[in-house]
DNA sequence: TGTAATTTGGACGGTAGATG
DNA sequence: CATCTACCGTCCAAATTACA
């Protein structure tokens, strides 16, 4: 199944699996009820900041967007199994490592990152608390954290490794002329930052 | 600067349940 | 059965953004 169509299935089957409507998780997750009928509905191809409001509204991370709740876990997500979702706005590549139905405290993801390219996730008040670690494997990455504090920032050049609590605000940007490839582990935080009602 | 794609809010039509 | 209301998802025009 292509990737759009898994997205598209996953997303409604979420939300109808949390009883929530059009109306609510565009309410929930800051992004308009038209625009998830659209992604639905595969008519349009959703931005990573899109789908990053999505994900929190359901209390995921990004990557469980893609991963199918698998009913038996298989030990082993082959290459070619490995679902890979690109940013239509960047054009920055994220493959989903750990294989699905696993339920394991990490999830791993590598990353594509155009050079020159820039991503921005804004979440006013994130609703799970996402650990984070990248492994720099090629290039360079610049990663700015925002968060109630003084902005924080970090150039990241090969084989640097970043660990940070994602905040309500995280820019990635590759500062060219190469692109960059790293490698992401995840884990949910125990006590999410803040929750709406 | 023009074009294409994404995103949004309002308008619209379909459906289910309540009421007379 | 007809009508009304509420709710839901889709359609549409316009604004915004990215890119050549």
């Amino acid at each position: 199944m292509q990737i759009d169509a898994f997205l598209a299935q996953r997303l409604r089957e979420l939300r109808q699996a949390h009883g929530l409507t059009l109306e609510q998780l565009a309410e929930r997750s800051g992004v308009s009820r038209s625009m998830i009928s659209l992604i639905e509905r595969q008519e349009t191809s959703p931005t990573a900041a899109v789908l990053h409001k999505l994900a929190d509204a359901f209390g995921l991370p990004l990557p469980a967007l893609f991963t199918p709740p698998a009913p038996t876990p298989q030990p082993v997500a082959r290459l070619a199994d490995q679902p890979v979702w690109t940013d239509p706005a960047s054009g920055y590549q994220r493959r989903q490592l750990t294989p699905g139905g696993v339920a394991a405290p990490v999830e791993l993801v590598e990353v594509h990152f155009p050079a020159g390219q820039s991503v921005d996730f804004d979440i006013p008040a994130p609703r799970v608390g996402i650990e984070q670690q990248l492994w720099m494997l090629e290039g360079n990455m610049l990663i700015t954290l925002a968060g109630a504090a003084e902005p924080q920032r970090w150039l990241l050049a090969s084989g640097d490794c970043l660990a940070m609590t994602l905040g309500e605000r995280i820019t990635f940007h590759n500062p060219g002329p190469r692109s960059a490839r790293y490698l992401l582990a995840l884990t949910r935080s125990a006590a999410p930052s803040r929750r709406l009602p």
